[in-house]
DNA sequence: AAAAACCCTGTAGCGGCTACAAGGTCAAAC
DNA sequence: GTTTGACCTTGTAGCCGCTACAGGGTTTTT
């Protein structure tokens, strides 16, 4: 299988999996008399594997480790686990500070009335009022 | 107020104000006669603004724009809005991609059972098992 | 007068791709 | 048999929002 076909099957750009490959993510293939990538179904085995773990938005060094680990039996699968909650915790943590963020907007919304001018827009002097105390963001009436 | 000056009241990095020069979200000070450059209060206020809109996470593009729109006052605030409300629904779309993402992460954990070793290891069966599943692998290539 | 702290410009790096340039190879259409 | 076009190769640069470093000059403190 050439380089267009498995990037086909797996649902990815030609030049990820050469990415992939300097990364050290996918081993490099043999190749043809000219210099074609060749390659397995293990390689799109592997190269599902770390695209199953980018839609889960790990970063590929922590998949580059989950590669090391697997390919070492004997590891206790502890090490596994802690770094899925590892990653687990981050993923939270976003989430939190967006929620966060989407209250913060939302409020930022309701201070604008429609047909207003720029010059009486109650988001814009918010946003500026909230950069000058850092304090107060919550409530100018207007 | 030279630029460490500056950059120590907004608590930003001396960089991050050069950066921000050249990227046109603040105006290029006058210059003392050695080169460096001089700010006043309104450096500080504009400086302020961006970096709480950086804190609502928006892009600097956008920030921009809103720069923008505030120079001229005679623009519709609905403008304002538009950019604020859209800003929202990425957030938002952003944040229910992680919660989604949390559920799958929780379940992935949920597969490992301490004690085990690599090769017995629920989550990496899982992981593979998925990526099978994910894209369609199942034209055996020749 | 020396040392430390500050400033300048220019450049490169991070992550995870994506795109483009400039070429080589291979199958099929004319 | 040649010419198209799809495919492949390497190398390089761009995206975002910084951050850091190199290699200099200036100002302030000791």
């Amino acid at each position: 299988m050439r380089i267009g076909e498995l990037a086909r099957q797996a649902g990815v750009d030609v030049q990820t999996v050469r990415y992939y490959e300097r990364e050290k993510l996918l081993d490099a293939p043999a190749r043809t008399a000219s210099g074609y990538r060749a390659y397995g179904p293990l390689h799109l085995e592997r190269l599902n594997f770390v695209r199953h773990c980018r839609s889960l938005d790990m970063p590929l060094a922590e998949i580059r480790r989950l590669l090391e680990l697997s390919r070492d039996t004997r590891v206790s699968c502890d090490q596994v686990n802690t770094l899925v909650r590892t990653h687990l915790e981050r993923v939270q943590a976003k989430r939190k500070a967006l929620q966060a963020l989407e209250g913060q907007l939302e409020a930022l919304s309701a201070q604008c009335e429609s047909g207003h001018r720029v010059a009486d827009c109650g988001i814009l002097e918010e946003l500026i009022h909230a950069a000058h105390g850092e304090a107060c963001a919550c409530h100018p009436s207007a």
